[in-house]
DNA sequence: CCCCGGCCTCCACTTACTTCA
DNA sequence: GTTGAAGTAAGTGGAGGCCGG
């Protein structure tokens, strides 16, 4: 999106942005910071304010899309391990599931299944609405946090019940639980298995969902990030043309002086300075040529002084 | 020690639904 | 009442890490 607006492709931002522009890094520090989450899964909490990233930090080269390596790895490896044992009996249905008879569905309540529904038609067999079933049915989860999990999200899945065939009735989060969420997103932009359970259980939600409304709000917040991001690096882009544009007018006005004053275009570097005012160059205080030359003012038309301009 | 399969979580992208102007 | 845009819950597929066999 990013690369969209302003007009460009990746290829475009891995090369051209960083050529002429230090704040490039800008785009990889966004990566930075947005992956950088995975670290922080009982870590420090994200940056929620949108502020456009500092230029000249050390940027870490993460491809997009790409994990950073160990991130995984440092979610407490006892939790999800062990809370999920391996290993199911596929003929068993899991613990959550139950027979809506009102719809004809079977719907199954599980931490990293999506909404899984089944319908079952007049000749017993079971039609899955949810390619994910099949995953759901994979994982073995503990027969007591399973029908804690049902138990939770009975609201839910009541309203799930309800679904008409293979349409797919969208939940809209109440104000209470998307402020829960919220909260818990700026102390934690992750969550661990367990955090996860807990909040879904507080909030009458199913794990899945509560998985899913933090992978949602973390798009969510790198998308704003991109677009402060974007702006910030479409004004450093435009001060930088205003930059070069006032460069190239003082070097065409430094020519034309060598032309027209040789004399004084001999001058060593180091008797040049900057005014601080109009950011013209102009000979140092100390380095002004002798009296005789003030009386030839055409040579020295850079009698200057701050307070001139 | 290495390999492989299973599992998990994450992300990017997409779809489908809701809300609102 | 209709429509299009914006917002968002949820689906899908791939990547990478961990673990046990």
């Amino acid at each position: 999106m990013l690369m969209k607006q302003m007009g460009m492709d990746m290829e475009d931002c891995n090369t051209g942005l960083g050529l002429g522009m230090s704040i490039g890094l800008g785009i990889g520090l966004l990566r930075e910071d947005l992956h950088s989450h995975r670290h922080h899964v009982n870590g420090p909490p994200v940056q929620l304010d949108l502020l456009p990233l500092a230029p000249g930090l050390p940027s870490r080269d993460l491809p997009w899309g790409k994990t950073s390596p160990g991130t995984d790895g440092e979610r407490s490896a006892g939790e999800s391990k062990a809370t999920v044992p391996r290993r199911i009996d596929v003929n068993k249905l899991p613990a959550s599931c139950y027979y809506n008879e009102d719809a004809g569905t079977i719907n199954v309540s599980s931490p990293n299944s999506a909404l899984s529904s089944f319908h079952v038609d007049s000749g017993g067999a079971i039609n899955a609405e949810s390619s994910c079933y099949a995953m759901s049915v994979k994982r073995e989860r503990d027969a007591t946090d399973e029908l804690e999990a049902d138990r939770a999200c009975s609201r839910v899945s009541d309203e799930e019940a309800d679904q008409e065939g293979g349409t797919r009735k969208k939940l809209r989060l109440s104000k209470e639980q998307s402020a829960l969420l919220e909260e818990s997103f700026k102390e934690n932009s992750s969550l661990n298995p367990k955090q996860k359970q807990a909040l879904a259980k507080r909030l009458n939600l199913r794990p899945r969902q509560v998985e899913v409304w933090f992978q949602n709000r973390r798009a969510r917040t790198k998308l704003k990030q991109t677009e402060v991001d974007c702006e910030f690096l479409k004004r450093c882009c435009e001060s930088l043309t205003d930059e070069n544009r006032r460069l190239q007018k003082e070097l065409q006005e430094l020519r034309a002086l060598k032309l027209a004053s040789p004399l004084y275009m001999q001058m060593p570097a180091a008797t040049l300075t900057m005014c601080p005012s109009c950011e013209r160059v102009v000979p140092a205080e100390n380095s002004r040529p002798p009296p005789f030359t003030l009386a030839k003012p055409q040579f020295y038309p850079y009698t200057h002084s701050s307070a001139a301009c």
